[in-house]
DNA sequence: TCAATAAGTGTATATCGTACATTAACATTC
DNA sequence: GAATGTTAATGTACGATATACACTTATTGA
């Protein structure tokens, strides 16, 4: 049993009941985003055993006693969908007493964002309970998982109007309108083209593509890609992302 | 001993060892920050015992039992302030294997903004070892707290400049060259003072109050107070606080 | 009464956001 | 092959906002 940490007034007392203490389970659980050019989605689980049989619940595992909660989400993502290096920020963490019928477990939460047209389910123990739902779909969800999910999306709707992290949504080439589009679905808005696409390309963080799409019945858009050295460099001097 | 939540792939394994799974002890840890009108400072403990011994701690503690971690947080502050009711928001936890020397112990970090002035330190059993210390004054912390405290740091620096919490750090009646200290110091920038007075009047998020300063010698300037009820209003309507 | 000091106001210019009109390039249809 | 439908892409005018900086005002203390 490990000693109780001394800097704390527990330690001052000389409390009895220090292996109480360490009776915590700890669990991550990983919001998936994704985006399939119409709708924004989540990879969720259904639950096939009680409690919450039946009902979505966002993917997650305990932690390891010997593993970083960090390394235990990417370990859960690889699992869940083949795929590692994928954008991935811690959320917050719930922690509430009775958030778990089963035991006292603390769950930090995670987002993740990816490129919907590199997921292909595994087949780990769960991948074949794993399905994509739109967010505006969403029922009931097992645990406070519709709590952790609203608050990664709320997050993901700040943050995405602050860093450009929206890229990580898109397939690496896209049309300014697919980017349009993104954030309109993200965002619930609805933006004056000309100007959305004047004030990202001022922004100088893409790359103009000598293509266009293909087999459009209209006048094909030309392709960019974003340019994530530019983006780092342009930081350092200042620039602060913003839409 | 809990049984093993069986929404994880652990479950379906049968694992033998469910036990060491709810081994963790977890902590919290809160970043108070103040301002007493040039610096701002934060509240530390120096800690009496090894490890670290004589080193500047974050005050914390170990979560009870059957305590969730915020109201912990809020019984910490209480502990080591006499407050209650104070600004206080969950910033990130720190879950390293190895970063706590004596356990596995993860902390919930949490950062609390308070006017100075209300505090008053407590007959508690650390109360004597806490000291506000400027924050470009930090030496080496204990643990992993240097850390910490970056993240808390980087946090309110960003946060403060989108929502009204800087005001947390005043006293209730201040005046508009206070306030532009205030985020000067918290920002390391300048700004030029006709016209951040404009911005931050043109908000209408101040009550002008009929009082100036006393006894300065130069004009004496008006007193104002923060009006959050007049915030939530224009908020609902879509207002957006910017600095 | 004057000097020093910081509060508080006014203004001209540049920059940016917004709305909306116009032209361009492709596929399909007649 | 000309006309049509559709979306891409560009241009512009206007209003709002940001910025820089000069000016006036109110107090204390000499």
């Amino acid at each position: 049993m490990p000693a109780l940490p001394d800097y704390s007034p527990v330690d001052t007392l000389n409390h009895p009941d220090i292996a109480e203490y360490f009776s915590f389970g700890i669990s991550v659980d990983c919001v998936v985003f994704g985006y399939d050019g119409k709708d924004v989605k989540v990879l969720l689980i259904e639950r096939g055993t009680d409690p919450y049989r039946g009902y979505q619940a966002i993917p997650g595992d305990l932690v390891h006693p010997r593993e970083d909660a960090f390394t235990a989400t990417q370990r859960v993502l690889r699992d869940l969908t083949g795929l590692k290096d994928v954008y991935l920020e811690q959320l917050q963490t719930f922690a509430s007493v009775n958030r778990h019928p089963l035991g006292r477990v603390a769950t930090i939460a995670y987002y993740s964002l990816l490129k919907i047209g590199d997921y292909n389910p595994r087949p780990s123990s769960w991948a074949t309970a794993a399905q994509w739902t739109p967010i505006q779909d969403l029922g009931d969800m097992a645990f406070d998982h519709k709590e952790i999910f609203n608050a990664a999306l709320e997050r993901l709707q700040t943050k995405v109007r602050q860093k450009p992290i929206g890229f990580e949504l898109l397939p690496e080439e896209f049309t300014l309108a697919d980017l349009q589009h993104l954030y309109e679905t993200l965002l619930n808005t609805e933006f004056d083209k000309a100007n959305f696409r004047k004030k990202i390309l001022a922004m100088d963080l893409l790359i103009a593509l000598d293509k266009t799409q293909k087999a459009v019945r209209h006048r094909p858009a030309r392709l960019y890609r974003f340019d994530p050295a530019r983006y780092e460099a342009l930081s350092k001097r200042g620039f602060h992302f913003e839409l």
